[in-house]
RNA sequence: UGGGCUAUCGCCAAGCGGUAAGGCACAGGACUUUGACUCCUGCAUUCGCUGGUUCAAAUCCAGCUAGCCCAGCCA
């Protein structure tokens, strides 16, 4: 066996770089969200980064919250975060934290920063602390209150913790540069006055840590070697390195930053998904046409198909857009092998075979998978009359059609061969019945070799087949337009994005699909039954993906 | 017109001075009880542009150009 050759993306060789440097003794990653939303598929790769690249230098991955802004944090996200965490295999072991539980170890950190002179307390308002930053191409100018004594920034800033000012009468500021190009380290706020019951301490704080000060305590206080997070943050790492510096951290943390996952062609922002959320146009956070990681759960892809697909993806430093194809790939990759083949008539019209006796009823056995022989067996019903596809048959047919018309012959799959002698149509001239003949000696399996076919198609059993709904998506916005219209930045919508098809028919053995359960629909797709909307007595199945195809019926685009 | 970052095939992405990996997509062909899968084959004389250094440059230097991020008491 050859080594398969992966290159080393830049993280891992900056780690590479550390360990053999001595700069860590042990890998720690962590994966800090803010519990105030769902988590989606760019989630998902900052995750699985973390997750793998503990794995991968046998070291520990931290789940922790970063919670330190209560105007916007809910506990209801705290759960579903973890949900959706662990469904996409990332163990954090018994390593849950919340940076909220460290609010103690900040503050006392922001008292050594007074006593070191390098933070006091301000009583500017938000809009002159705004005015005295300065702009992205003129420097800022000094706080009044910057040179405030040691003494006098310790009791302001114990009454701001005791609750002596209103939200936004104080704040805590670090003295490092008004003049710095980097608009960060222009005294950056550390510590706001915010009267508010948070989620995990309730009304224990008054005072609240910013992102730029809170974030590498967490880090250092967990003792993690590597804290990665996206491209936004590059400028925030002067910052970062201030506090670790100034908090003589024994070993400091390093932050690394990537470039985020984005999918081409696909609705990530929040405002745009609630808009549509409340005016019903999808169906919740997790319609399956999103990719929330809920949404793709209910969908039907597998924790597998998007380890797979971040994988592939890469990391680098450079803004891209990941083809939907790529991710399409990987859920037909993963659930090719794993799942059933099952038989599944979308736009059923009737077949009635003339030779075959009228109330016989067989029962064939189907592999169902051929190419899985683990996954067994199964038995289908076949009698006189079945249902078929409504595009396999036509009355004069295009060149290549290999499916049913007068005269020609086709393999009905897992049965017979079938030939076709007649069709009867309405009042209204269409097709509502298809008359063939069957030969005995074809039945699948018998090693029947006499002739061939060109075409093989499925089909369901009129006796005891399953009546069920299939939703059909597609894109949720034009892709010939793009996603957002140019004049006033609302979304394209794709108005096909999803197809419901009732009346479906599925072979017997669909009757027992659980939530979640997943099949391929031969020659359609994957699906899944829905997990919000399928029940026993009336299936509903989500296509997952449809099957690549290189053959276009002459009515198709 | 301040600072930071990025630029290699339609889309991702290796490459780290020795003469352009790989995957997705796409196009041919073989096979086929899924027009699927699988298997073959093809797919950058060229690395944003222009100069320079060098025997040798996608890689080093200089200058341009384009895109992304930053002026929350959000993260």
């Amino acid at each position: 066996m050859e080594d398969e050759v992966v290159s080393k993306n830049f993280i891992e060789q900056a780690i590479e770089e550390d360990i053999r440097e001595g700069h860590c003794e042990t890998v720690r990653t962590r994966f800090p969200p803010e519990p105030n939303g769902y988590l989606h598929i760019g989630h998902a790769k900052s995750i699985l980064l973390n997750y793998g690249l503990a794995k991968k230098y046998h070291g520990e991955f931290n789940m922790r919250f970063d919670d330190t802004n209560p105007t916007k944090e809910k506990t209801e996200f705290v759960e579903s975060i973890l949900e959706d965490i662990r469904w996409l295999g990332a163990d954090w072991g018994d390593r849950l934290f919340f940076a909220s539980d460290y609010f103690g170890q900040m503050y006392e950190a922001a008292v050594k920063l007074i006593k070191k002179g390098k933070a006091y307390v301000s009583d500017l308002t938000a809009d002159q602390i705004r005015e005295y930053r300065g702009t992205l191409t003129e420097s800022g100018k000094e706080d009044p209150n910057a040179w405030r004594g040691v003494e006098e920034n310790l009791r302001l800033f114990e009454e701001m913790k005791d609750g002596k000012y209103q939200d936004g009468e104080m704040v805590l500021r670090a003295r490092i540069d008004m003049a710095s190009p980097n608009i960060n380290m222009r005294d950056p706020v550390l510590y706001r006055v915010a009267h508010m019951t948070h989620h995990n301490t309730g009304d224990r704080w008054c005072i609240y840590p910013m992102y730029d000060f809170a974030h590498p305590i967490e880090d250092a206080i967990e003792g993690v070697s590597h804290s990665i997070c996206t491209l936004e943050f590059e400028d925030h790492r002067p910052l970062y390195d201030w506090v670790v510096r100034e908090l003589e951290y024994e070993r400091p943390p390093r932050q690394i930053e990537f470039a985020k996952l984005y999918l081409t062609n696909v609705v990530t922002g929040k405002r745009y998904i609630k808009k549509l959320v409340e005016e019903k146009i999808v169906d919740g956070w997790d319609d399956p046409r999103l990719v929330s990681i809920a949404a793709l759960r209910r969908r039907g892809f597998t924790p597998e198909s998007i380890q797979r697909f971040v994988e592939l993806c890469g990391v680098s430093k450079a803004n891209s857009s990941v083809d939907y194809a790529m991710l399409e790939y990987c859920i037909r990759e993963d659930l090719k092998l794993k799942r059933s083949r099952m038989m599944v008539v979308l736009d059923p019209i009737k077949l009635v075979i003339d030779n075959y006796p009228e109330g016989r009823v067989e029962y064939l056995d189907a592999a169902n998978n051929l190419e899985n022989e683990e996954l067994g067996t199964r038995k289908i019903p076949f009698g006189r009359e079945l249902y078929i596809e409504r595009e396999d048959f036509m009355e004069e047919p295009p060149k290549k059609y290999f499916r049913l018309f007068p005269g020609n012959e086709v393999r009905l799959m897992h049965a017979y061969f079938v030939k076709c002698e007649s069709f009867r149509k309405d009042a209204d001239g269409n097709v509502v019945e298809v008359h063939c003949t069957y030969d005995p000696e074809t039945k699948a399996g018998s090693g029947f070799t006499g002739r061939k076919v060109k075409g093989t198609i499925h089909w369901a059993p009129v006796e005891g087949a399953v009546q069920c709904e299939a939703r059909l998506y597609e894109n949720l916005v034009d892709e010939e337009k793009g996603v957002y219209n140019k004049e006033d930045g609302s979304l394209n919508l794709n108005p096909d994005s999803l197809k419901i098809v009732k009346g479906c028919y599925a072979e017997p053995a669909l009757a027992e699909a659980k939530p979640y359960d997943s099949y391929q629909f031969v020659r359609q797709g994957f699906f899944c039954a829905d997990a919000k909307d399928s029940k026993p007595d009336a299936l509903v199945f989500n296509r997952i993906v449809s099957l690549k195809s290189s053959y276009k019926l002459p009515t198709q685009k």
